[in-house]
DNA sequence: ACCGGATGTTGACTCGAGTAGATACCGGTG
DNA sequence: CACCGGTATCTACTCGAGTCAACATCCGGT
């Protein structure tokens, strides 16, 4: 019976669009819109019966690019973040792709490499393909707002840390959260603490810096040694070759990222020393990697999915006329072993 | 000079369309059309300047969905991943973005968690919104293809060691690939080699267990022990406490991904065996986190950029025509420490 | 002076879906 | 029987950009 319906239909060619199911089931194309949508008229349950079966039949699936023209609005959010592969950012994308889906949204994702021009030309691509937000993780601590505004689409900005007048965003504590972390350092017994500081393409000085420093200064400890470089696995590698060779080599080292604590590790292993014996490590992000290197690392964790799913809510919101606001959530210190813990 | 150009202009409410360009440009739209799009029509210089200018002042930006309705092509990759939080996707999926976005596609990417069903729903997320090409790296060994079909949009399976008739697909050697890898630790003298086997949601034995096998027999060894578990690493944090509790507890074990392979470490590390003076490892995929664990996991190494850029290349060839195919990558074996080289 | 051809520009139609406004149809009342 | 009210349905316009056929315009050559 079903292959009987479908071979009396002549083979569309092409894709199947509503006017196909409208003549199939014998009513205007109005109709079909009204059975798809459920609105904005009604339709009497026998024609939406006939509808419903052309559509099952014909196998119609409604043109989402028609959709999106008509109505202004693509269902999608737009994500672009300095690097997908970096584990922080991947768990952060995993996070607003949930958030986004259970509101109906699809996620474009684009990766900006560090590179500011390749960060400001997603921006504009992402803004041209009529997503209905974006959210950016900016390659520096201060982004480039002037692509943003000028795109003029609802926006949430996010590991900020500072208020951006106008704009949302969402951050965590980076100051309070390197304070604990380093204040249990310092509960450990170490008095010389080194700081793996990641750097952006941006000169200001980020908030885990002076975190570190805040915590030192109210237990009246000397700043230990720092050394600048990438938020990476083998950013926080010469980190840790340089902290390990300086004049006054630290007991402990605060990592401002796991993967840099990642880093550290395998360069303090390399050097024969062990972790937390000869030097204790705690790191931020509190990734899955840092659960599982070795020793485990203790790190300050961010809450993701809490901070995604307001993102995303901002943007909602944002296209619905809310005004932008700044976020920031707290962030905990996950204890594990690396900081001489058992 | 710029604002007073700016200020004669009345703001335009809502976004700037074609035809606000043409009218202040003074030429028709259809010329707006063929600057923007360099063709198919040529422009004389001078007109081409004028509408250069007006896109410019009123900051025109051309609309993605009415583009894709007309041309039938959304320029929008779909991609399918299980978790994009797992290191080796991540890695995957900055290629496949990297290599989508060369050639002016965007990439929507959806996560199906492990589970068959959001997979399903997924496919025809994708298919609704128009992408014009799908990348799926199934949950499946051996993927659910009804939901391709039906769906009926150029497609690539990913990490499909098979040939799916009718459908493009893109993977490895994953056999071949084991076999390097065992047959690097037997030559390292181990005659007792454990598999730390990952499994997914069907029943097929998987490539890289065949391999394991081949390479045993092919030394006239007899199979150590096996234990299944996730892909994961605390899948391979129970496959390590399983093996390390066997009977015949292996001298090396082979671990079928690098996140197996890492929590296979921090089983070890917390016997308080040391790798590889112990037990020696030996991983397959080659993600970023095999080179920062400790020791540094020696591992079977995915051409990932390259399969990536053949997976696009194969959406946008279909949509050209082209004929699906199979296609199967060579791996490498990465050597470091953890198979007891130095 | 006239024509052929190149060159530049334009008006108008199209893609597929959303929906306002018009229309058709029904049963029920006065 | 005329009329009303309500419901179900249809017609036709719209969104913004691509592009083709038609229409100038101009230049060089007879």
């Amino acid at each position: 019976m079903y292959s009987m319906t479908t071979s009396a239909v002549p083979a569309p060619r092409g894709p199947v669009t509503r006017k196909d199911v409208a003549r199939f089931a014998g009513v205007s194309t109005a109709v079909v819109s009204y059975v798809v949508n459920g609105g904005p008229k009604k339709v009497a349950p026998a024609t939406e019966a006939k509808v419903q079966d052309a559509i099952r039949v014909l196998g119609y699936r409604p043109n989402a690019a028609a959709r999106a023209l008509k109505l202004g609005s693509s269902e999608t959010l737009g994500l672009i973040v300095p690097d997908i592969s970096n584990p922080f950012f991947s768990l952060f994308s995993h996070a607003v792709e949930d958030a986004a889906a259970a509101l109906g949204y699809a996620l474009v994702l684009s990766n900006s490499d560090g590179n500011l021009a390749k960060e400001r030309r997603n921006v504009r691509n992402l803004a041209a393909r009529q997503v209905d937000g974006v959210l950016l993780a900016s390659v520096l601590f201060e982004p480039d707002l002037e692509a943003l505004e000028t795109a003029d689409i609802p926006s949430v900005l996010l590991n900020q840390e500072r208020d951006a007048p106008g704009f949302n965003s969402i951050g965590v504590d980076l100051a309070a959260g390197a304070r604990i972390a380093v204040e249990h350092l310092i509960g450990h017994g170490h008095t010389n603490i080194g700081l793996a500081m990641g750097t952006n393409v941006s000169g200001s000085t980020d908030g885990r810096e002076v975190g570190w420093r805040e915590a030192l200064q109210a237990a009246g400890l000397p700043e230990g040694p720092i050394s600048y470089s990438a938020f990476t696995r083998p950013g926080g590698y010469v980190a840790g070759q340089r902290l390990l060779a300086s004049v006054n080599r630290p007991t402990a080292i605060f990592a401002t990222s796991d993967m840099q604590g990642i880093g550290l590790l395998r360069a303090i292993h390399e050097a024969g020393l062990s972790v937390p014996g000869d030097i204790a490590v705690a790191s931020f992000d509190g990734s899955a990697d840092s659960e599982y290197s070795w020793p485990p690392l203790t790190t300050v964790e961010q809450p993701v999915a809490a901070m995604a799913e307001a993102a995303v809510a901002a943007l909602v919101g944002a296209s619905r006329g809310e005004k932008p606001r700044h976020r920031i959530f707290p962030t905990k210190l996950h204890i594990r072993q690396s900081c001489g813990c058992p």
